[in-house]
RNA sequence: CGGGGUGUGGCUCAGCUUGGUAGAGCGCCACGUUCGGGACGUGGAAGCCGAAGGUUCAAAUCCUUUCACUCCGACCA
């Protein structure tokens, strides 16, 4: 019994994970299909995640100095084009406004489907002088790609992030935000998602569009799968001489500032549902939890039950926990199934005996454990099962890294581990672009994640083409 | 963009082969009994069967077209 699956409207994972995930995210109330492939209507309770991720970003982009503005919807095709590279990379997935009311536009525009080229433009007018910089720039928006397939929170053609974008006088200060915005994102994904991921920069092939330099954070999902979390690039001054922004440095000279763009998406709540969850559905990292703890009277229709559970509930509220008390007239149980599937860290159960004795049972979501807490210290009985759920999720996706991620000597390993072992592969490479290509053909989709900072050595020579090796790569399928 | 699948009350689906004017379970609403792991009874509301054409006395069912969603690949946060 203690094992038995109690939500039996979720696919369970090893049947079929991306039906469970299609089941959870249904299931848990987070998203809605909508009648535009590829849109989804985020519900409350998925906002609600939103709405705290964004909170803690924000906060951790102010503290460094960073200010939010907002660029618009729209970017006109000619601006778009300065920068080959760039419009290369994105002209595929654009979508485009071609009549404004009943007249057809002398130019056509684009719905943003990144906007290094509005904030260029925008550059250009603000930056003249070295006193000018650095300009650290956030914005909060939506974006369109137009995506051939599409998955709620995981790739939809319109989707919510932030992206920054920087402006520096020097080449070392734009590095060095690239690589401190980057530790920003890890740090975020450690501390407040509960999902510790590899960080690294991206190989030459699997760059963004204009970059010199992509880093990127690669959490891995329960079945092994990778996801690309968040990224940052370092442009040099590429864009500023397609974009002609230049300003008059100390010396008198006039020059290229440099420029980095970072940014992080709704795919993280995609991130956030694969990386923690389990066959009964949703949990949520309690830092980010909607609700961090659901409050259930049992026997509310005895007298003074729902009264102390009203109680225990303020006291909580009080201490700046989020709660919710169900005095809903559905069954205790169905409560408990409904709860665990969205996720909520901690059950809080209050019945007549527990009033007896002054106390309250505290179920955890990702033991299932059930413990008595007096009510005396509820608050603090409360916050340090906040923290434990905290801990046991890191540790969960620890193993679960360290259990999915193999190590490729030569060819034949990298294929048998592409093969047979899902997850992460650490093998050497030489550099070559065209052994990525080969190395993707023949595993059928594993592609390099990223080189870690933290390379080891595994070999003197590349798994695939056996020339000297250059670096560390770490491989895996992705999302 | 290629390959598969599915469209019937809110949800999951049956009915289609062999045309006769729509069903089940769950959910929803009301009342009552329940209440420590998805309770039960009684009553009730709710569907022009994805859309458009066609065949027919008659179409959810047969034919044509089309749209949407979904899964698996190739491309991306």
């Amino acid at each position: 019994m203690a094992d038995k699956k109690m939500v039996e409207s979720i696919t369970s994972m090893d049947t079929d994970f991306a039906q469970w995930y299609t089941d959870v995210v249904r299931k848990a109330e987070l998203a809605d299909y909508s009648g535009v492939k590829g849109c989804m209507i985020i519900r409350p309770y998925g906002y609600a995640i939103w709405e705290n991720i964004q909170k803690d970003l924000d906060r951790r982009f102010k503290e460094l100095g960073h200010e939010n503005v907002y660029m618009p919807l729209l970017i006109p095709e000619s601006l778009l084009q300065k920068e080959k590279d760039h419009v290369e990379g994105f002209a595929p997935e654009c979508a485009w406004v071609t009549v404004g009311g009943e007249n057809e536009l002398s130019e056509r525009l684009c719905i943003r489907p990144t906007s290094e080229t509005l904030f260029c433009e925008h550059f250009r007018n603000v930056i003249h002088s070295y006193r000018d910089l650095p300009k650290l720039y956030n914005q909060w928006v939506n974006v369109v790609r137009w995506e051939k397939t599409t998955r709620p929170f995981l790739r939809t053609s319109e989707f919510l992030w932030q992206e920054g974008h920087t402006m520096h006088a020097t080449e070392e200060e734009a590095r060095k935000e690239t690589l401190t915005m980057l530790k920003v994102y890890e740090d975020f994904f450690l501390e407040t998602l509960a999902i510790p991921a590899v960080v690294g920069r991206k190989t030459e092939k699997e760059k963004f569009a204009g970059a010199m330099e992509t880093y990127t954070i690669e959490p891995m999902m329960h079945n092994g799968v990778a996801l690309q979390g968040g990224t940052s690039h370092y442009f040099g001054d590429g864009f500023a001489r397609a974009y002609d922004i230049t300003f008059t440095d100390r010396d008198n000279k006039v020059k290229y500032p440099h420029q980095t763009s970072w940014g992080v998406s709704t795919r993280m709540i995609g991130a956030i549902i694969m990386a923690h969850g389990d066959d009964n559905g949703l949990i949520l990292p309690p830092k980010v939890a909607p609700i961090q703890v659901v409050l259930i009277p049992v026997q509310m229709q005895k007298p003074g039950v729902l009264e102390k559970t009203a109680e225990v509930a303020d006291k909580l509220r009080r201490a700046g926990i989020r709660v919710k008390l169900d005095d809903s007239d559905n069954s205790p149980g169905w409560k408990f199934s409904e709860y665990e599937m969205k996720g909520v860290p901690v059950r809080l159960e209050l019945g007549p005996r527990d009033i007896e004795n002054n106390s309250c049972v505290l179920v955890s979501r990702v033991s299932r454990a059930k413990t008595f807490a007096s009510l005396d210290n509820v608050v603090s009985e409360v916050e340090t099962m906040l923290a434990s759920v905290q801990e046991e999720l890191v540790h969960r996706v620890r193993e679960n890294v360290a259990s999915k991620t193999s190590t490729a000597a030569n060819y034949d390993e990298f294929l048998d581990c592409a093969a047979n072992r899902p997850g992460f592969i650490k093998a050497m490479w030489c550099g070559d672009s065209a052994c990525e290509d080969k190395l993707k053909d023949v595993t059928g989709g594993v592609k390099s994640r990223c080189i870690p900072f933290n390379e080891e050595k595994i070999s003197d020579v590349c798994v695939c083409c056996g020339r000297p090796a250059k670096h560390m790569v770490i491989w895996g399928r992705q999302y």
